[in-house]
DNA sequence: TTGACTGTAGAACGTTCGTTCTATAGACTG
DNA sequence: CAGTCTATAGAACGAACGTTCTACAGTCAA
C-alpha cells in the first residue's frame, strides 16, 4: 500500500505477484485525502515518541520504534528516523543513537487574557514552556522558602505563597532579599538611603527597619509561585 | 589501591608481583579516612551520571560511565550500577538498560523564612521539588496566560504574572476563573448568589459584573507564578 | 504511459551492549 | 597473623543495536 499505513498490517506490504490492482481513480480526491492523511500520520508518529518518552524516561530503540510504529523493519524505522530528524524532532548522536530535541512536553503559552482560547488546529501553532528551567535556572543556588506573614501582601507576597530565592554575592536595592537582621530571618524589600541599607515592608502597616547590630543578606527572591 | 580510586590512573589495578607493600598503619586512622572519603566518593559517583544526563537527555551506556567514573572495565561499572540500584538512585530495566530514578535535580525546598539557610552537610537532607510537575500535573489541559490589568491585585495578582488555567467541566464558585462575559475574556472570583453566578474582581476600585447575555466560563485558575 | 520518487519489507553485517567468570590488591575483623 | 570482604581488572560471550543494500508496490508529475 505504501505511506499509507497503520492500517491492518496484514493489508500492507506487496501486493503479490498475478494480482491485478484497479486501475480506476478520481486522481484529484485521492490525492487530497491522502495529503490529509499524511498530515494526520505525522502526529501519530511523533505522539507514541513523546508517550515512550515521558513514561520510561529514555529514547526507544529501532527494535521497539517496530512495534509503537507498527513496522515489521528496522529499515522502515530507519527511514522514518531519518525523516523525523530532518524535521528537527529528533537528532542523532555520534554513535546512532537518538537524542529528543523537541518532544518534551510543555505547558502552551497563550499569551494575554484577551487572547482567547485556540482551537485544535491552532494547538500546534503555539508557543510551549518548561517551568523548572523557567523559574531556577540556577538549580545549585536556589531554594525554595514557604511566606509566612503578610508584610510583603501590595507586593502581591501573601502567606502561604512559595518563593524561589537564590544566593548571590551582591544585591541591589529595590530586590526583594531574605534577611538576617539582628537575630531574626524575615523578607523585605532592600532599600537604600544614603551609604545605609534598610528593609522596608510592601504593607503600610508594618514600617522600615533600620538595621541596629547584625545585617546580613542571605538570598534575593527571584520568583513568587502560588498554587489554589 | 581498591576502593579509594579517581587518583591518578596509572596507580591503580594491582601491585606487581615483587612489589613488598608496607604493612606499618595506624588503623583506626585509616578507618575514618577512609569512610569520609568513601561518603564523598559517593557523591562524585552521582554526581557525573547527574551532569551526563541532563547535556545528553539520555542516560549513558556501561562504556561511557567507564570513561566518567574513570575505570578500565565495564566490570567494575557493573559493580557500581548495582549499588546505586540498591541505593535506589537509578533502576535496570528489562534489558539492563539503566533508567533514572532520582537522578533529575530539582530546587531544594527549605520551609518557612525562619528556618534558617542549611550548611553544606545539611544539603543531602533536604526535600526537593520539580516545578514543572507541580504547576502543570495535566498538561494536555493547561494554558498559561500573561495578567493585564490590576483587577485581582487584592488577591495577589499583579499585572505582568503569568496564570496557569486548566480547561475542566465543572467550576466552583470562590474559585478564580477566566471567563468569557458578554463577549469579553476576563479574569475574576466566581461568586454565586442564590442561582445566579457573577464575576467578582479582587479591587475595591471595580464592581461585580453580573452577566447580561452570554457567559461562559473558559478556564480556572490553578496556579500564579511571577519572575523578577 | 513512462519514469522518478516515496515508503516499506527483508536479509546480512559489523559494532556495541550488558553480563558473567576468574583473579587479585587492599581494607577490615578477630 | 589468617581469613573475609570490598572494589577493581581483564577476558570472553551472546544478545541487541543501528546500518546498509536490494527489491518492489504505490504515488506522482509530465
Amino acid at each position: 500500500m505504501g505511506p499509507i499505513r497503520n492500517s491492518t498490517p496484514k493489508s500492507s506490504g506487496r501486493v503479490g505477484a498475478g494480482v491485478i490492482s484497479n486501475g480506476i481513480h478520481n486522481y484529484e480526491r485521492t490525492k487530497a485525502r491522502r495529503r490529509a492523511y499524511r498530515k494526520k500520520m505525522q502526529g501519530e508518529f511523533d505522539e507514541p515518541l513523546r508517550r515512550f518518552l515521558s513514561e520510561k524516561k529514555r529514547m526507544p530503540s529501532f527494535a521497539e520504534l517496530m512495534e509503537i510504529w507498527n513496522y515489521r523493519t528496522k529499515s522502515a524505522v530507519h527511514y522514518r528516523i531519518q525523516e523525523l530528524a530532518d524535521r528537527g524532532v529528533i537528532r542523532k548522536d555520534g554513535t546512532g543513537r537518538i537524542v529528543p530535541l523537541r518532544l518534551e512536553k510543555g505547558t502552551r503559552l497563550l499569551g494575554v487574557v484577551e487572547a482567547g482560547f485556540p482551537s485544535a488546529a491552532e494547538e500546534e501553532l503555539l508557543d510551549v514552556m518548561n517551568f523548572d528551567e523557567f523559574l531556577t535556572p540556577n538549580k545549585e543556588s536556589s531554594y525554595i522558602l514557604k511566606v509566612k506573614g503578610d508584610s510583603m501582601k501590595d507586593a502581591g507576597i501573601q502567606p502561604g505563597d512559595m518563593v524561589i530565592v537564590e544566593r548571590k554575592n551582591n544585591y541591589k536595592p529595590g530586590q526583594i532579599v531574605i534577611a538576617m537582621i539582628d537575630g531574626e530571618y524575615t523578607m523585605k524589600y532592600l532599600r537604600k538611603r544614603g551609604e545605609q541599607h534598610y528593609l522596608e515592608p510592601a504593607n503600610s502597616r508594618y514600617k522600615p527597619i533600620f538595621p541596629k547590630e547584625s545585617f546580613k543578606i542571605e538570598a534575593a527572591v527571584t520568583a513568587v509561585v502560588r498554587k489554589y
